[in-house]
DNA sequence: CAAAGAACCTGGCGGC
DNA sequence: TGCCGCCAGGTTCTTT
């Protein structure tokens, strides 16, 4: 899924192509672009030059001079590609953003989370206002990370996973993150001694770190702008390992189910 | 208000 | 071949 390193990945390779740079038009193919106001967009977008890119959490968010801005979450199976390194036609373009010499394609995006909204009211939009703290943020260290859970009755991977505490962890990175912290998703977030803290805190950032640095997950539909896959899913631990041998100690790997959502750990390594 | 669960959305896959 | 239900995990709503 895209997560955290996936969203970064983006934005980084976004930049030097985009920033700085004229839209020329915007193009909705027929019967694509879901519910979007083409004629609004197209007045705030045309013509408009993109003066910044960055991510909140799983969010990218594109600004233009016009006074607007994109917020582009791809859910799970979204892509974007930039015509000028990928080689071959997307299959399903949703919107693109020409440039003078360059072509920006989102495809399969779920459109429910593609918003164009005045720059101003950005930090008055719930999905950002209530996005927590970024895991790869300076400011992000240890003690933090015990306060945030000192008052959690919750389970410690539906904290993960909550938005509004650490903002970017998906149900893919928490699971690596909780093996590697040698604690099960189970586990109430407030039950973590300093110890344990101590090791999600180092496991969170080294996790998030690892996947920017193997090119993202590709499990599913993530690319990069050229179409290239990461292979971040290539290295998972517990993820999609059910009933393989743990890496650490050998015992098979469990999958359970945690908040609704699919759940691998070593019933013996993570306590 | 926090937490848990169900619901909704998308695409993919297996069964019939 | 299509249809259907189910699964996946992203968010959001509803209930407790």
């Amino acid at each position: 899924m895209p997560e955290l390193p996936e969203l970064e990945i983006l934005k980084r390779e976004l930049r030097p192509y985009v920033l700085g740079r004229q839209v020329k038009e915007l193009v909705v193919p027929e019967g694509k672009g879901g519910d979007c106001a083409v004629g609004e967009w197209k007045e705030a977008l045309e013509g408009a030059t993109i003066t910044g890119v960055e991510r909140r959490g799983k969010m990218l968010v594109l600004h233009v001079d016009s006074g607007f801005s994109l917020i582009v979450h791809l859910m799970m199976v979204g892509q974007l590609l930039l015509r000028s390194v990928y080689n071959g036609v997307p299959n399903d373009v949703q919107l693109m953003l020409v440039f003078e010499d360059d072509q920006l394609f989102l495809g399969q995006v779920h459109l429910k989370f593609l918003r164009l909204v005045p720059t101003a009211d950005l930090d008055q939009m719930p999905q950002l206002s209530e996005l927590g703290r970024d895991p790869l943020g300076e400011a992000f260290g240890p003690e933090i990370l015990g306060e945030m859970l000192a008052q959690r009755r919750g389970k410690i991977k539906s904290f993960l996973l909550d938005q509004r505490h650490l903002a970017g962890i998906g149900n893919t990175y928490s699971d690596e993150i909780l093996f590697e912290a040698r604690i099960s998703p189970t586990r109430v977030a407030s039950s973590l001694n300093a110890d344990e803290v101590r090791r999600l805190h180092g496991s969170v950032v080294r996790t998030l770190q690892r996947g920017l640095e193997l090119g993202g997950s590709s499990e599913m539909a993530f690319v990069h702008l050229d179409g290239s896959k990461g292979i971040f899913q290539e290295q998972f631990r517990v993820k999609g390992r059910k009933g393989k041998p743990c890496l650490v100690c050998g015992t098979p790997i469990e999958k359970t189910s945690v908040g609704g959502r699919g759940t691998y750990f070593c019933p013996s390594c993570q306590e």
